[in-house]
DNA sequence: CCCCGCCGTTTACAGGCGTAATCGTACAAG
DNA sequence: CTTGTACGATTACGCCTGTAAACGGCGGGG
């Protein structure tokens, strides 16, 4: 099931919103989108036509709510990357932003201590 | 300059076969995405017309040449599905891969290499 | 009890994309 | 010199996407 750049956006207010009305992820979005409500509900309902997205009447209006998981949404999209670009593996990713210096100290030492960790699991 | 996810299979082959006639291009892809040469030409146009790529006659052919970096392209991808989905940090990808039991040993063993090398330089 | 307005649904439409056939032309073979 | 052929260029076309307006019905206010 694709789910496009426009309908994750709405798709990302309902994975952090929980469920909502048209109105609720228009309201959500409209600001930084400037999306009018009318395109909120033309990608709700493609979402709805997708199965991505189930709709639960309450009184005349729909709270809609995501019928797919979003890590496994990110996970296919991350893997997508991986695979397209690094040859599906994660140490070239890793690597290719540190030699465009986008790396800050900070990431550094986070990423350190995750992979220290995911080492001590696996060891 | 927006490179599609087809053209972009083009642009892997020139990346890395250097410049390349459309039938060397048609070859080196055909097999695998199984295009008729007339998919690959229209591609290597679209390419040319973007800029994307450069077209040194030879003969009563073109040699094909990248005009962008693969580096940037992967850059510009990369960055994306970053500020898309983890907020512009590679930790939670990392995170996220290592949660969902993609990493073997190797890869581990490979990314906590790298971190500890990035870690030096910065120190 | 009737009508207005608010919802969701349907329809619209231009541009990009995947995929390819057709056209026009210039070189190579005869 | 003629002609077939192999190229690149042009045209095709249906689907998806972004963006939105128009339509139709139902429920609430008068």
């Amino acid at each position: 099931m694709r789910i496009s750049a426009a309908e994750s956006q709405v798709m990302e207010v309902l994975w952090r919103d929980g469920p909502s009305t048209a109105e609720d992820v228009a309201g959500a979005i409209g600001a930084d989108q400037n999306w009018t409500p009318a395109t909120v509900k033309t990608l709700l309902n493609r979402l709805l036509t997708k199965g991505a997205v189930s709709a639960e009447r309450i009184g005349r209006r729909y709270l809609y709510a995501p019928q797919i998981a979003r890590s496994d949404y990110v996970h296919d999209e991350s893997k997508g990357l991986l695979d397209r670009l690094f040859d599906g593996k994660l140490a070239p990713l890793v690597s290719h932003f540190a030699e465009t210096k986008q790396l800050s100290p900070q990431d550094i030492a986070e990423l350190k201590r995750l992979i220290e960790e995911l080492d001590d699991d696996g060891a």
